[in-house]
DNA sequence: ATCGATTATTGCTAATATCAATTATTGACG
DNA sequence: CGTCAATAATTGATATTAGCAATAATCGAT
């Protein structure tokens, strides 16, 4: 029996309500386990992946945009990270009104843990799965995830 | 060039972390549509579910287990739907330690309306998307929400 | 009839977040 | 050059969101 368009979307719908759901469940479990907050362990991850993936700096701003917190809000989730020690702050040269993140050894370490922690669960994940299926839900997921955002951020707009 | 297991946890687990905060986004945007918090959407929305889709009564507990909030916070969202007069306490006759909701009218009336966006905004995703795509997509998400949550679930017990 | 377990609630406090004001700096313009 | 609007980060005050421990009411089993 072939499902109906009004079908899929209440699919749909309820399917990303539960699982945004256990994700930030998943997301607090990872970052217990590092004794970080859910939003410490979210913002090390973004500062993580933008210099070590992207090699370029990320200042406190972006990552509130990102993180959709008030700047005011990520200066003290930064302090945070910074008296625990992963995190050191730098004064950007080119503009002396930025800052720029540069993570401690241990931040580095921990980070790097973390990280991997977080990619363990997905591997976990992706080993209860059929692995013919793998390529497809990351194309799906994708695809979704580019709609998602095109909808979400013209309604914003408005 | 086929990707490899290793890029395809890195590439999901990067899309899951991504997709999570939208989708907190769009909660938080349907829920200031509606004059409601982001968990007073997701706490109203389970509640009239509960209600309409599987017609059984969800006390208290259950949906404090569902949200991964504290029974006692829960009383206090619960206070604030109630005085929004969106929702009724009663108590259960049949174990009146239990608590039981009811939607007034109005209730309804917003609840209706707040699922019907939460469900326009899926539609539009799904729009975005190729339609051949979609039952892949749902099917696809289905499995990867069964198996996640097999996997934090099993990690939670330990 | 009593007692341990369960449900919801309350008071208190901690954690999380915003807002408005402030400081420092930049860059553009006369 | 000096002025000034704009931008980035921070701070203080406050609101919102959440958990913890204690309590009341009720249940169910013995």
């Amino acid at each position: 029996m072939k499902s109906t368009h009004i079908d899929n979307i209440s699919k749909l719908a309820d399917l990303v309500f539960s699982l945004t759901m256990k994700c930030e469940e998943k997301e607090q479990m990872i970052a217990n386990q590092n004794n970080l907050t859910r939003t410490e362990f979210r913002c090390l991850r973004i500062i993580f992946k933008s210099l070590t993936v992207d090699k370029r700096n990320i200042n406190n701003k972006d990552i509130s945009e990102i993180m959709k917190l008030t700047p005011s809000r990520l200066t003290r989730i930064i302090d945070g990270l910074v008296n625990k020690n992963y995190l050191l702050r730098e004064i950007d040269p080119k503009d002396r009104r930025n800052i720029r993140f540069a993570l401690t050894d241990y931040g580095f370490e921990k980070s790097t843990l973390a990280n991997q922690e977080f990619l363990d669960i997905h591997e976990q994940v992706l080993n209860e799965m059929d692995p013919e299926t793998h390529s497809m839900l990351i194309s799906g997921m994708d695809h979704f995830y580019s709609a998602i955002r095109k909808v979400i951020d013209t309604q914003i707009m408005k």
